[in-house]
DNA sequence: TCCAATTCGCGTACGCCGTACGTGAATGGA
DNA sequence: TCCATTCACGTACGGCGTACGCGAATTGGA
């Protein structure tokens, strides 16, 4: 018997019905079909897409169905996440060479960021803990380890590869994502919708530094993972300046 | 006349028809006296609560007057990460302490980031480019003027200083707002949504260095306010070992 | 073999949401 | 005074998440 006040808890815990032994009937459908149904329809349309209705229908059910599977839609949100992070794949441990693995981690995460624009703005915007999560995050802790460092000062670090990896991409795709959002292509958006308003405030000369990043960039004609490399390659620099057992000269 | 397929552009540049000549009837309402309504409700009740109806009936009106002042209601968000972005005070130039002048921007955008704990969530998910986080911006880039830095470095050094102190009020903030989500009280969330599963996980030993970040943290302990300030200082630490001026020893 | 127990599929319904549209009231210039 | 213009806002539409309940399917035990 299902309880009205049902407890809530993490979808982690709470494991799917299916491999029962009991009576009644056997599931037609499952929490991956379902998940994997989810994030096709988010990498085409958008996540505001991946209504229950509208996963439902592509599974050819009713919407209610889905409910036996997943609590809530958040719920799903959190699976959505832990297949999309599923897909970055890693060596067993690290490899000693702590950039090189950082840098394959880093360079796996803007894949799946890119294969899924939806990702990054549903990581930043849940406090999920999924296993494909807590298992890339483990690898990007242990690529630090044997450097002799803290483990507050690998949090802080990793916490900083993190922030960079996932603000690039979504600089990346910001625009993209904006731009569908509003049903004009992107090169309409950028023309049409933000780039009047940036011309006018660049031609008003309010915001000089502003202006020299716009105007002056060197880096902003790079082909984008080449930009994404040299921002990582920075951000990788601050972080061995700051190992002592390295001890820069 | 207004034309039906309206051209859409940045809400910036579409000022609001108040201040008129012409005849017709006086507006009764304003952008900011909305906007500012849109906050309040936002800061109490979260953002999902500030909804056109809410906020009409808040002023005593009906849904569909905002409409005569807001384009859309994702214009309403853009408005209200201003108006909170306005309150970040600041002097009127660098004052040839970078350090510094980082670290008062750093607590006012804290201070104002606990205040509206919607903002940093809006402000990750739209490209917004408001006049007063230009100004803001703005000053975060002037104080490494006169450091000798290239652009693309003082924007770069911006960008992590910025992700930083994001992802620590995002942190600060995510699990009471999570709790607030989903309707139960801090306390119990932690413990019995999302403690139960962290304990799993923790005595799974699967994770043996998440482990340690959990269970070993020496700053775990810290107020909130020192523990952002120590993180902090570590990222200004890291900036200052890459400029080459200061010529660490 | 038959039945009681249990689970699934899913139709219906409720209360929200953003917002298109149309109407009548207010306003100021000619 | 008359009229073009602008505002306030009621009504309505399509869509959302999901609570609830019922008939169909499936099983273990009698």
């Amino acid at each position: 018997m299902r309880m009205a006040g049902e407890e809530p808890t993490s979808i982690w815990m709470q494991p799917e019905a299916h491999e029962r032994s009991g009576p009644g009937r056997r599931p037609g459908y499952s929490r991956e079909q379902i998940t994997r149904t989810a994030v096709q329809i988010a990498d085409a349309e958008g996540v505001e897409a991946a209504t229950m209705r509208r996963i439902a229908g592509e599974l050819g059910t009713g919407a209610m169905s889905l409910y036996r599977y997943v609590p809530r839609r958040d719920d799903l949100f959190d699976l959505m996440i832990d297949l999309a992070m599923s897909e970055i794949e890693l060596p067993d441990g690290p490899s000693g060479d702590w950039r090189g693995d950082l840098t394959l981690l880093a360079r796996q995460t803007r894949a799946a960021g890119l294969r899924h624009p939806w990702l990054i703005a549903l990581l930043t915007s849940r406090p999920t803990l999924g296993p494909n999560l807590l298992r890339v995050h483990e690898f990007a802790l242990s690529a630090f380890n044997g450097t002799g460092l803290d483990i507050d000062d690998i949090t802080g670090f990793v916490g900083m590869l993190n922030d960079y990896v996932h603000s690039a991409i979504r600089r990346e795709i910001g625009w993209l994502e904006e731009a569908r959002r509003t049903g004009l292509d992107p090169e309409r958006w950028k023309r049409d919708y933000m780039g009047p308003y940036v011309r006018q405030v660049v031609e008003s000369g309010a915001f000089p530094l502003f202006n020299r990043s716009v105007l002056d960039s060197r880096t902003a004609h790079l082909a984008p993972e080449e930009r994404f490399r040299h921002g990582l390659d920075r951000i990788l620099d601050a972080i061995a300046a700051l190992i002592p057992s390295l001890c820069p000269r």
